[in-house]
DNA sequence: ACACTAAATTATAAGAATTACAATGTAATA
DNA sequence: TATTACATTGTAATTCTTATAATTTAGTGT
């Protein structure tokens, strides 16, 4: 299903003016079957292997495209590097505050926010984002182990 | 009543061991009168006629004392600079995605999702971010401008 | 298969936001 | 008023991201 995923976005660049090069497919292949949330230097790092001459400024150009194809999205959390994930549906993410852990959470889209909100401000809305923030099962049951 | 708040923090600052400084002050100040979600950049510029000699660093220091202390919130977003928000009740963001202007829009918490998130992953929730994208009222009748 | 052209990659430099550091200054306390 | 720990300042360093120019290459038509 990665694979289905992967093929459907793939075909979807190519009806636009993308080409597909190497790099790109590998980036891309990565970001669909990685679970991680990578950052830009991750994803280098990850590829650096199979692609030893590539650059850093590869990886930002092409998320950048996929980005524009609404196939990739950005994470922009306090730390200073932006994540990226392939868009999949409504889910939402909810992050460790103390190791920074990113986990999945399916939920339903909010559209009823979107909608008063729409009512209320006049703006047209586009899309909305959402994370939950909090400690994760590790972190907690660190915190709970007494130090004698 | 930004004044009361003012008070407030000011206060719960004291009970720990933060000092208060006149810059300190005068940052908190600008924090809790300003409707704007200024950049440190902003903040900087904006007390630059009071404080001549203040250092950047100074409004970054604070910034991560007043977050620490949970005063102020960090806005990310994709562009370069965070922004700052001293923190009040109940109310999020709708951005606007031509201009960047944030508008802010009551709405109760999302305590369900929450309570939902906390059961399906088991991590102890702490907070949640919630905002909504899309085009303003502006930005949407200058688009409908016809340019003969 | 070959050549063409626009797009992509590479390497590097530049830019911008944020943080680190050492020296100096100052708020809170006794 | 003296003391001390915290704050500020100025600057350098770091980090992330973007811009640029030269080279390479994917996709297309012949």
């Amino acid at each position: 299903m990665t694979n289905e995923r992967l093929q459907h976005a793939v075909e979807s660049l190519k009806k636009t003016k993308v080409r597909m090069t190497p790099q790109r497919h590998a980036i891309l292949e990565f970001l669909f079957e990685t679970m991680t949330h990578p950052t830009a230097d991750e994803i280098y790092k990850a590829l650096e292997g199979k692609f030893p001459n590539m650059s850093v400024a590869t990886v930002y150009n092409n998320l950048r495209v996929f980005k524009e194809a609404g196939i990739v999205k950005e994470l922009t959390y306090g730390d200073s590097s932006s994540r990226f994930d392939s868009i999949t549906n409504n889910h939402y993410h909810i992050i460790c505050n103390d190791c920074g852990k990113i986990v999945d959470f399916h939920y339903p889209a909010l559209d009823e926010v979107e909608t008063l909100a729409e009512h209320v401000t006049n703006f047209e809305v586009k899309s909305h984002r959402m994370e939950i923030y909090g400690k994760c099962p590790q972190c907690r049951s660190e915190q709970n182990v007494v130090h004698s």
